[in-house]
DNA sequence: CTATATTTGTTTAAATCTTACGCATTTAGA
DNA sequence: TCTAAATGCGTAAGATTTAAACAAATATAG
């Protein structure tokens, strides 16, 4: 057995952002690196003494000042031995999803320049985090068709037309607004507020909200979320 | 940045076969271990030079001499510092389906006994294994509903009825036999042969094998495979 | 040799779900 | 007051799923 196995074990996180129909992933570069560094996934090597959970939400405070309660393990990317050109690493990546309000806070640090890109507006990403974050988009893509995660990326309450132009534009499909209506109503997991949306133009509409409860309850009783698209 | 981290990795296959409406799993034991010592999934550490994948294709064949084409990565378990008791160890977890022929071959080394279990008799197990055990049934269970993976557990040709009691056992759910093979001859990524099965009693049945090619066609043509049920 | 049990393979009818729309409603603004 | 824009409701045709009936081919018991 390799007693002298040198192996350094990394996490990165993949935090995405939805606002005004765009879909956002969080960014950062080093404050003193080379003039042309590159961006790169928040993350970091984990300590001795700690959870790869604990390892990535302490790497994302600790460099871009955002907490997030809920991640999700992506991949562990291992297999290219010099994904790092310094030292063999591997690394655990985690993807996480935050409501829109967190967009607006200053995402920053003292060693770190943090910022918010636009997912068809990312740059060359370090290492292999380009390859990282492809996966991490397949897996949104993939989860949002069979668990109700859309809801994660908007504020507490919402707009229908919202919830269907974040399936729009992440899937990069086409719905038919009516339908898409109809099948979210009827598994009964979202309700009606007594609010309406402070209105632009048109009819104003009623403001919804995720019911979670109800959602866990009906999950126990073997329901299963699923939007299908053509 | 925690220049002195002493975390190790190491890898752990769980290889899954199927026999005689039996799923089995892959267990190895130490010879020179205690007389109680526990049975475990085959793995080991990582060499520095070689990656993830290769590292648990021959931590496999050197623990049970069985060789295994195509490895899927499950998870990464390192949220227990104490997983390991005696060093911090994260494993990637690995999962793999072998044919039946691969049961009947005697799985052993110098250093190991290897030994095929009954998914239903699987002992305790060393360290978290009986999670990892857990996630890797979940997986095996959710891909068989989304995915054509039940015929890398069965014979290159076989019957209509293996592979519907397959389905069966692993998923512990009744089918309707015959919307069950109207299901998945829809697909037509399955074929007849022109071989007919060695009979016990009853109607002979028509052998048939899984076109792999087909099915990748397919895919590219956004083909999607599902196999639900009530 | 015949009747029966057993397993395979085909077909159908009803129920359910999906898809593709039509159209009324409610507001802002010209 | 008319029009544009967006919301909200309903419905008919088509596709899929579900639940079976039934026919075919063989082994075996008597």
């Amino acid at each position: 057995m390799s007693e002298n196995q040198n192996i350094k074990v990394a996490v990165d996180a993949i935090v995405f952002g939805y606002q005004n129909n765009q879909l956002y992933v969080l960014l950062i570069q080093q404050k003193f690196g080379t003039k042309d560094s590159y961006w790169a996934l928040p993350g970091g090597l984990v300590q001795n003494d700690e959870s790869l959970e604990d390892a990535v939400k302490r790497e994302l405070k600790e460099e871009t000042n955002i907490s997030v309660n809920y991640f999700e393990q992506l991949f562990t990317f291992g297999d290219d031995v010099f994904r790092d050109p310094r030292n063999r690493v591997i690394s655990v990546a985690y993807f996480a999803l935050v409501d829109s309000s967190k967009l607006n806070v200053k995402a920053d640090s003292d060693a770190e320049n943090a910022q918010w890109f636009k997912i068809d507006e990312v740059p060359a990403l370090a290492f292999d985090h380009t390859i990282i974050l492809g996966k991490a988009m397949e897996r949104l893509k993939a989860k949002l068709t069979y668990e109700p995660i859309g809801f994660d990326l908007l504020p507490k309450v919402f707009l229908f037309s919202e919830l269907e132009n974040l399936y729009c534009t992440i899937l990069e499909k086409e719905i038919d607004r009516r339908n898409f209506r109809k099948k979210i109503l009827s598994f009964e997991i979202v309700e009606e507020t007594d609010h309406f949306s402070p209105l632009k133009s048109g009819r104003p509409a009623k403001l919804f909200k995720f019911n979670k409860q109800k959602y866990n309850a009906l999950l126990d009783k073997g329901f299963h979320f699923e939007i299908k698209f053509a």
